[in-house]
RNA sequence: GGGCCCGUAGCUCAGCUGGUUUAGAGCGCACCCCUGAUAAGGGUGAGGUCGACCGUUCGAAUCGGUCCGGGCCCA
C-alpha cells in the first residue's frame, strides 16, 4: 500500500472543474489591472494589423449576433497579435439616429422640450448603452481600448463628418431633389418606417380610363376608342400621375364593348369584366405588357400627357394590371419614374393641401378632394366604375392620422454624376472578400442602388451644414460655410447648430445666389446615420494615433453587404480614397437548432450573458469557433452548446493532465535532447508540431471551424486516448529522473507550452488560468496575451517516423479490438491481465520484431508474444481484417500482478525485499530518492 | 415576387477539378473496462437512401435543371 508514494501520480492545483462564471470576471481583473491590452501595442514599429470596428448601434443590450461578431473579431485580433503585428481594437458605437430619437420621445410622454435638451436626453440615452454595452462585451473577453472607444457622436468625429460632405460637395457628388417619404400632414413631419402604425381605413375604390392620345397599331381601325384601365384607392394622387405601369411579360388583352376598347391584363379581365358590368364585351386582340411600352395616354385631370412603361413590380392579384403612377407619392413608383426618367410632380403642401399645380383642386385637403376628383372624372365621362373599400392603411404612431406618401426636398449622393458607382466597382474587386461569394452580392448591390439619400427629417444626428435663405428657401452652401460649420462642430459639437442662429455661426455676410436676400436660417434636415458610420474610416482611421489607414480587415455580418462595408466604400472613394479596406471578412446569420431564425415570438432567443453566468464566456467563445460562420446561418441552441461544454471540458482536462504530469519538470534542467528522447516522444513531437503548422494555416484563413476540430482532435484522439494513456505507466512508474521519464516530460512540455498559445486566441480566459498555474520556468511573459506564436520546427516533422507509427497505431487499433472481445467474454477485465499473442509474417512480421520491446507499452498489456505465422496459428485466434497476415490471440498474462506497476510479471514474488512487486519496481525503490 | 447563399449521421465538421470495393472524423448515444487524470480516463459498437425529384454520364454526395426547407438583402 504504501509503494503508491514511490508513484510520480500526477500534482496540480489547477481545478478540474472550471467554474467559469465565477473564475473569468478574476482573469479580466488580472487583465485589466495589469493593463494588458496597452502590453500588446506597446510596440508600435511592428507590422499594423487594422481590424476596424464596425460601431454597433448604442441602444438595447447585446444580444447572441454581437456576440458572435465582437469574438470573432477578437480571436482575429489576438491571433494577429500574438504572431507579431500591431494590432490596435477601437471599438465604437453608432450614437445617433433615428431609433433613440424614438425612444426618447416616447420617453418625454409628449413634454414639450427645447431641441437642445432633446438631444442632450437622447446624448445622456446613446452613452448609457456605450456602457452598458462596452461592461458586456469586455465580459466576453474582448480585448480593446475600452478607456477611449471611437463614438459617432464624438466632437472631432462630427467634425469630420462634416469635413467630409464638404469634399463631396465641393466634388459635385452632392445634390437636391425630390423623394417620397412618409409624411404626418397633421404634425408636418416626415415619419420612418418605424413610426408607421397600420389599421384599417375606408378609401375610394375607383376604375378609370386613360384613352390613347394617338393610334395603337395592331388596333389602327378602332382610334380615338381605345383606353387602358387602371385602377386607384387613393383618387388624391391622380393629380401627380404622370405614366401608368404594365408588366412586360404578361399578356394584355383589348376587350371591346359598347363600342369602346379597354386596356387590361387578360388574367384580371374576366374579373374587371364583370366589375365594370360590360355587357356584350369580347376580346378582340391581346398582346405583351412591353407592347404598350411607350403609347401615349390622355392626362385624367390636367391638359397634359401620360405614357405607359413597363415595370417588373406590377402584380396581378388585384385591379387590372395597369397601375397608375406617381412618383412623387410612392417608392415603387418612384423607383420607376428614376428608371424610366419621369418627373417627380408634387402638387400637395406639408398641410396636405393641393397647389396650384393641381389645377382646379388648388386649397383642398387631399381628403376632402377625393369626392370632388371622382365627380369631375364622372363628369369628363373616364370613371368607369366607383365604390369604397376597407383595407389597411399607414398612420402616423403619435397622432394617429392617415399619412400620406410625399415627394419632399432631400439630398443625394449621386452616384453616376461623378463617376463613384464605376470607381466604386472597380475598387472592389481590389478587395479581398471572405468568403469570396460576398464580392458578387455586393457587386450586384452596387451595381444597381440608386442614388443615396443621405438626408433625414429628425432632431438626434449630425445637421447637413446647409443654411437656406429665408425669403426664398434656396440652399447657401460653400467652401466658406462648410470649414465654418466644421470647426464650429470641433469646438462645440453639433449641437451648436441648434442653439445658434446662422449669424451667430456665420462669420462673413452671404447673399443669396438666387433672389439676393441676405438673411439665413440653418437647415432642419440631419445626415442618415449611414453617412456618419460610413465615415469611420476617416474619422478614426485618419485621426487617432492608435489606427491607421487603410483597415486591414472589416468583419461584420453579411447584411452589411448593403450597409456599412457599401456606404463606407462609397465614403471612401468619393472621397478619392478607395477602398478603406484591404479584405472584408462577412458572417452569417444566427439561427436556432432547427434552423429558424431567432425571435422573441419564436422564443428561441438565446442570451449571452445567461450562457456567460451559467457557463462562462469561453464556451461561448469556444463555440464561435466551432462553427462556420460563412453559413448564411449559423445555429444556436442548448443542445450545440452543451456538446460544445462537453468539449471545452475535454480540452481543459487535457491540460490539467499535462500541468500535473510537468509538476517536478523544470526546463531548464530537465530537458531532454531531440535525438535523445524516445520515439514515441518524438512522434508526439511530430504530431504537436504538425497541428501547429495546420492551425496556423487555419487562423491565417479565418477558419477557426478547422482550428477547433484540429485541436479538439488532436487532445481526444492523439493526446489523451493514445499518448498520454500510453505513457502513463513510464510517467508514474519510472523514477523521476530517469531519462525515459524526461524524455516524455519533454514531448509533454512541448505540447503544453504549444497548446495553450494555439488555443489563447480563442478560449482566451482558460488559456490564461493555465498560464497562471504554470511554473514560472515554463513561461515567457507574464500572460499568455503577450507571449509569442510558436515556431514549427522543420526538425520534428519527420515523415519516415510518422508512416511507421501509423503502421504500429493500426495494428495497435486491431489489438483493441481482440481485447474488447477477450473482455466481453470475461477473459480479462483491465488490460494489463492480458497477454497478447501475434502471429505474423513478412512486413508486418519485421515491424513488429524490430518494436518488439515497445509492444507491452503501444497495447497497455502485461505481455506480447510475436510468433511466425507458420507456426501452427491456434485456433481460437482472431483474424485481423485491417492488417494482412496478422492473427491475434489473448490469454491471461502469466505471473502475479506487481502491486506498484499493476502489471503481471512472472518475477513477482522472487524479491525478498520486496514479494509484492515486479522485479523492475523493486530495483526502482531501491534507487527511489530519499526524499521522495 | 426578385438577387445572393446554404442543406452530408442526434451535434459540429471532412469528402465535392465526378470513379480505392460497404460515404469519413470527433462528440453524443448504447454496452463494457478501470478506479493511480476520478463529477475524470480507456475500449467496442450501433447510427447517414449525402434535403427531394428528374436529367447528363459506363459511373454523381460531387455536374445541370426543377422543387422543398432555411438565412441575408430587396420589393
Amino acid at each position: 500500500m504504501e509503494y503508491k508514494k514511490t508513484l510520480n501520480l500526477p500534482d496540480t492545483a489547477f481545478p478540474m472543474k472550471a467554474n467559469l462564471a465565477q473564475r473569468e470576471p478574476e482573469i479580466l481583473d488580472f487583465w485589466e489591472s495589469n493593463g494588458i491590452y496597452r502590453k500588446t501595442i506597446a510596440d508600435s514599429s511592428k507590422k499594423p494589423f487594422i481590424l476596424h470596428d464596425g460601431p454597433p448601434y448604442a441602444n438595447g443590450d447585446i444580444h447572441l449576433g454581437h456576440s458572435l461578431n465582437k469574438i470573432l473579431k477578437d480571436i482575429v485580433v489576438k491571433y494577429k497579435t500574438m504572431r507579431g503585428f500591431w494590432a490596435p481594437y477601437v471599438p465604437g458605437w453608432d450614437c445617433h439616429g433615428q431609433p433613440i430619437d424614438h425612444q426618447v420621445e416616447k420617453l418625454l410622454k409628449g413634454k414639450e422640450v427645447s431641441v437642445v435638451e432633446f438631444r442632450e436626453r437622447c446624448r445622456e440615452y446613446a452613452l448609457t448603452y456605450v456602457k452598458r454595452q462596452s461592461e458586456e462585451f469586455k465580459r466576453l473577453g474582448v480585448r480593446g481600448n475600452f478607456e477611449r472607444p471611437y463614438l459617432t457622436l464624438d466632437h472631432e468625429y462630427e467634425a469630420t463628418i462634416v469635413k467630409t460632405f464638404a469634399t463631396l460637395y465641393k466634388k459635385g457628388l452632392i445634390y437636391q431633389g425630390l423623394k417620397p417619404v412618409y409624411w404626418c400632414h397633421h404634425d408636418q413631419t416626415a415619419l420612418a418606417e418605424a413610426e408607421i402604425e397600420y389599421a384599417d381605413e375606408s378609401s375610394p375604390s375607383i376604375y378609370v380610363k386613360f384613352p390613347l392620345t394617338a393610334g395603337f397599331k395592331p388596333l389602327e381601325a378602332l382610334k380615338g376608342k381605345i383606353s387602358i384601365v387602371i385602377w386607384t384607392t387613393t383618387p388624391w394622387t391622380l393629380p401627380a400621375n404622370v405614366a401608368v405601369a404594365v408588366h412586360p411579360r404578361e399578356e394584355y388583352s383589348a376587350v371591346e364593348a359598347d363600342g369602346e376598347v379597354f386596356i387590361i391584363a387578360s388574367r384580371l379581365a374576366p374579373i374587371v369584366v364583370e366589375e365594370l358590368d360590360l355587357k356584350g364585351h369580347k376580346i378582340i386582340a391581346k398582346f405583351n405588357g412591353e407592347d404598350l411600352a411607350g403609347l401615349r395616354l390622355k392626362h385624367p385631370l390636367l391638359e397634359k400627357d401620360s405614357i405607359v412603361v413597363t415595370a417588373d413590380y406590377v402584380t396581378l392579384d388585384q385591379g387590372t394590371g395597369c397601375v397608375h403612377i406617381a412618383p412623387g407619392h410612392g417608392e415603387e413608383d418612384y423607383a420607376v419614374g428614376l428608371e424610366h426618367d419621369l418627373p417627380v410632380v408634387m402638387p400637395v403642401d406639408d398641410k396636405g393641401v393641393f397647389t396650384e399645380e393641381a389645377g382646379i383642386f388648388k386649397g383642398f385637403l387631399i381628403w376632402d378632394a377625393n369626392p370632388k376628383i371622382v365627380d369631375h372624372l364622372r363628369e369628363k365621362g373616364i370613371l368607369l366604375q366607383s365604390g369604397e373599400m376597407v383595407h389597411s392603411y399607414p398612420h402616423c404612431w403619435r397622432c394617429k392620422n392617415p399619412v400620406i406618401f410625399r415627394a419632399t426636398r432631400q439630398w443625394f449622393v449621386s452616384l453616376d454624376k461623378g463617376a463613384l458607382r464605376k470607381d466604386a466597382l472597380e475598387a472592389i474587386r481590389k478587395v479581398k472578400w471572405i468568403p469570396p461569394k460576398g464580392e458578387k452580392r455586393i457587386t450586384a448591390m452596387v451595381e444597381e442602388r440608386p442614388d443615396w439619400c443621405i438626408s433625414r427629417q429628425r432632431l438626434w444626428g449630425v445637421p447637413l451644414p446647409i443654411f437656406y435663405c429665408r425669403s426664398c428657401d434656396e440652399p447657401l452652401v460653400n467652401d466658406e460655410t462648410l470649414k465654418q460649420v466644421e470647426a464650429l462642430f470641433r469646438k462645440e459639437g453639433s449641437d451648436a447648430w441648434f442653439g445658434k442662429e446662422s449669424g451667430d455661426i456665420l462669420s462673413g455676410a452671404y447673399k443669396c445666389e438666387k433672389c439676393g436676400g441676405t438673411d439665413f436660417r440653418n437647415g432642419r434636415d440631419i445626415l442618415d446615420v449611414w453617412f456618419e458610420s460610413g465615415t469611420s474610416h476617416a474619422a478614426v482611421l485618419r485621426t487617432r494615433d492608435d489606427q491607421c489607414w487603410p483597415a486591414d480587415l472589416y468583419l461584420e455580418g453579411s447584411d452589411q453587404h448593403r450597409g456599412w462595408f457599401q456606404l463606407s466604400l462609397l465614403v471612401s472613394v468619393g472621397l478619392g480614397d478607395g477602398a478603406p479596406f484591404r479584405s472584408v471578412l462577412t458572417h452569417g446569420f444566427l439561427v436556432d437548432g432547427e434552423g429558424r431564425k431567432m425571435s422573441k415570438s419564436l422564443g428561441n432567443v438565446v442570451d449571452p450573458m445567461e450562457v456567460v453566468k451559467r457557463s462562462g464566456a469561453d464556451i461561448l467563445r469556444w463555440w464561435v469557433a466551432s462553427g462556420d460562420y460563412s453559413s448564411p446561418a449559423v445555429a444556436v441552441s442548448q443542445e450545440i452548446l452543451d456538446r460544445i461544454a462537453e468539449s471545452y471540458r475535454r480540452i481543459r482536462n487535457t491540460m490539467r493532465f499535462l500541468l500535473g504530469n510537468l509538476a517536478d519538470f523544470d526546463p531548464k534542467t530537465d530537458i531532454v535532447a531531440y535525438d535523445d528522447m524516445a520515439e514515441i516522444d518524438r512522434w508526439a513531437l511530430l504530431k504537436t508540431h504538425r497541428l501547429l503548422e495546420e492551425v496556423t494555416r487555419d487562423y491565417d484563413k479565418y477558419l477557426f471551424y478547422q482550428v477547433y476540430r484540429h485541436i479538439y482532435n488532436f487532445c481526444a484522439v492523439d493526446i489523451s486516448s493514445f499518448y498520454l494513456d500510453v505513457q502513463k505507466d513510464c510517467l508514474y512508474t519510472a523514477l523521476p529522473d530517469s531519462k525515459e521519464r524526461r524524455s516524455a516530460q519533454t514531448a509533454m512540455f512541448e505540447i503544453l507550452t504549444v497548446l495553450i498559445r494555439i488555443i489563447a486566441p480563442v478560449i482566451s480566459f482558460t488559456a490564461e488560468e493555465v498560464w497562471r498555474f504554470m511554473p514560472g520556468s515554463f513561461k515567457d511573459a507574464e500572460s499568455v496575451e503577450t507571449s509569442s506564436w510558436p515556431q514549427v520546427d522543420p526538425r520534428y516533422l519527420d515523415a519516415d517516423l510518422d508512416t511507421k507509427w501509423c503502421d504500429l497505431l493500426l495494428i495497435r487499433e486491431e489489438v483493441l479490438k481482440s481485447l474488447e472481445s477477450a473482455r466481453t467474454s470475461k477473459l480479462i477485465g483491465n488490460a494489463l491481465e492480458a497477454k497478447v499473442e501475434l502471429y505474423t509474417k513478412g512486413r508486418v512480421r519485421q515491424l513488429l520484431n524490430e518494436n518488439k520491446g515497445l509492444l507491452p507499452m503501444l497495447f497497455i498489456v502485461s505481455q506480447v508474444e510475436l510468433n511466425r505465422i507458420d507456426d501452427n496459428v491456434p485456433v481460437d485466434t482472431i483474424k485481423s481484417d485491417q492488417v494482412s497476415d496478422l492473427y491475434i490471440r489473448i490469454s491471461v498474462a502469466v505471473g502475479e500482478k506487481c502491486e506498484r506497476c499493476w502489471n503481471f510479471r512472472p518475477g513477482v514474488g522472487k524479491d525478498k525485499e520486496h514479494p509484492t512487486l515486479c522485479s523492475r519496481c523493486a530495483d526502482i525503490i531501491r534507487q527511489w530518492p530519499r526524499d521522495a
